[in-house]
DNA sequence: ATAGGGTTAG
């Protein structure tokens, strides 16, 4: 016996010129004119062809004008313009409102409404307007439609109330591989990366295949923990099972590797695709540059000044703080602190971003010109008051110069607007999971073994001629205390642990939250050489490769 | 008459 299906029935000769027309408005306007000449002004199938058509070519104004000649829009119809809209950015705030229109219209909205209206109400991180829709999810019963589901948490992921988003998840019965990507995007998106790689480790316990957007979440993960290992790991995978490298996914392990300190395998990566735009190819150049291999580290500034201008001649861009910054790092670095600073006097005279002053106030600091130091200090103040490290290096560069008097008063300043230090750490990878540590730190389990261990390696690179550097500690501390974190900064407890832990020839990759200071710096070069061992620290801006007592970054940084 | 879904990089 032979099945019966339903006789697939050709599309009408009006409904076939939309389709041949596609979206593009000069066409679409003659077709229209068409649809309404030949008397078919009233029949919603073709104006609702037509509305997507008209949505997809760019115009929300002509869409809107069609719109607005359909006699009785139905359900279809509705949900078809939310869903035309939810898919450009730019029109995401138009599904709200056509939903709007839906509801007080009384047609009755479908699941297939709720996941475009959700997406757009995520694109727009609109969580109030989200909350009430998903209340009319749960009104019409969709609830528990994994389709909505898995829109949902995306949604409260995107707008970063994950708490929410994880309750929705655990709600869905049967999960999706899209539903765990939401999630583990989620908790990724809002610098979870442990959690995410929990989640993904989760899933692959309950036996649920991971496809590349969840690896694009998980490489993001890597980055941004550093986690080396278990990004090669994700690589092997993505080989072994014969993953298409999309640009997406070439670019997430592009960005990976970098961001483990890898720039060779990144490089690999970048060779390999099949595609490339413009996004993995500044993941790449950014790669080579918090590497040490640009303009700023390399000294070639004739260079950096003619990529500068060509920013605005060759290629008609405005330049913003991001490159303004590069600039005055740039010169800085150089020692060109008068050309750094009239570069910042004449592109940004008024109210320049604190990035920018922060740039000059760490070139000042580097190069030793504490008067200009103070005064650009003070204009870094009185734009963030607030913010710690400001004061942190103002009253560094006080120490450096001598004036403990003025030491004094930034810490008092400090203290009376009760400000405190960011708490720096520092982690470090071994067998895929990663260890955290703080200064001073002392709740990990093997802390007695690491402790043991860190001060006979320092009592080894002093035999070999290393001075501690004492005048990067915070001067607020006490002398005592002083001594004390200098000794047990968190990269050197990380960096003992790692040696501990990972066998001879094992690069030793540490991520701190912070810029290194100083002391660390000198310290680990002395490591390098007695453990003979290559030494990675990614710090808050940028990479520094150990080996054999020298540092990639060539001790300006 | 006919038509559709949620996740992914700097």
């Amino acid at each position: 016996m032979e099945t019966k299906q339903a006789p697939k029935l050709p599309h009408s000769p009006t409904y076939n010129l939309l389709l041949q027309a596609g979206p593009r408005l000069y066409l679409l306007h003659q077709v229209h004119a068409h649809i309404i000449v030949s008397g078919y002004g009233r029949s919603r199938s073709l104006l609702t062809k037509l509305l997507n058509l008209a949505c997809a070519a760019g115009s929300i104004s002509y869409t809107r004008q069609i719109f607005l000649t359909v006699p009785n829009p139905d359900s279809f119809l509705f949900t078809s313009l939310i869903k035309s809209t939810s898919k450009s950015h730019n029109f995401s705030i138009y599904s709200l409102y056509f939903y709007s229109r839906m509801v007080l219209s009384n047609v009755l909205p479908s699941n297939y409404t709720f996941t475009s209206v959700i997406k757009s109400c995520a694109d727009l991180l609109a969580l109030k307007h989200g909350r009430v829709i998903h209340g009319n999810v749960l009104v019409h019963g969709f609830g528990l439609d994994v389709y909505v589901q898995a829109a949902l948490v995306a949604l409260y992921g995107k707008c970063g109330d994950l708490i929410n988003a994880r309750k929705v998840f655990d709600k869905i019965r049967d999960r999706s591989i899209v539903a765990w990507n939401s999630m583990i995007s989620g908790y990724e998106q809002n610098g979870f990366a442990v959690e995410a790689i929990g989640l993904f480790d989760r899933m692959k316990e309950m036996g649920v295949e991971p496809d590349s957007a969840t690896f694009v979440s998980v490489l993001s993960a890597c980055a941004h923990l550093g986690a080396f290992s278990l990004g090669c790991w994700v690589h092997e995978y993505i080989v072994g099972n014969g993953l298409y490298l999309n640009v997406v996914l070439g670019t997430s392990l592009i960005n990976m590797y970098k961001r483990c300190g890898n720039v060779s395998k990144a490089r690999e990566v970048f060779d390999s695709m099949k595609e490339r735009n413009v996004v993995a190819w500044t993941a790449m150049i950014s790669g080579y540059g918090t590497n040490g291999h640009a303009c700023a580290h390399a000294g070639l500034v004739n260079e950096g000044r003619r990529l500068f201008a060509s920013i605005r001649e060759e290629y008609r861009l405005v330049p913003g703080v991001e490159h303004h910054v590069c600039m005055v790092d740039m010169l800085g670095r150089a020692g060109l602190l008068e050309e750094a600073y009239n570069f910042i006097k004449e592109e940004i005279p008024e109210n320049p971003a604190p990035a920018i002053l922060t740039a000059m106030l760490g070139a000042c600091k580097m190069h030793k010109n504490f008067d200009l130091g103070a005064q650009v200090a003070g204009h870094l103040l009185a734009a963030e008051p607030e913010n710690p490290a400001h004061y942190v290096i103002l009253s560094n560069i006080y120490a450096l110069a001598g004036r403990m008097d003025q030491v004094e008063i930034v810490r008092n300043s400090m203290i009376r607007k009760r400000l405190r230090k960011q708490v720096g750490y520092s982690t470090i990878e071994v067998d895929q999971k990663t260890n955290l540590f703080s200064m001073g730190d002392k709740s990990h389990s093997e802390t007695n073994e690491i402790y043991h261990y860190l001060d006979e390696l320092m009592w080894k690179c002093r035999e070999a001629g290393y001075v501690p550097v004492s005048d990067s500690v915070m001067h607020e501390l006490e002398e005592e205390e002083r001594e004390f974190a200098l000794r047990y900064h968190s990269e050197k407890l990380a960096i003992a642990f790692g040696l501990l832990k990972t066998s001879h020839g094992t690069p030793i990759r540490i991520v701190k939250n912070l810029r290194m200071c100083e002391d660390c710096h000198s310290a680990i070069k002395f490591i390098s050489v007695i453990s003979n061992r290559e030494i990675i620290v990614r710090d808050k801006l940028r990479f520094h490769h150990f080996k054999a007592g020298s540092c990639s970054c060539l001790d300006y940084w």
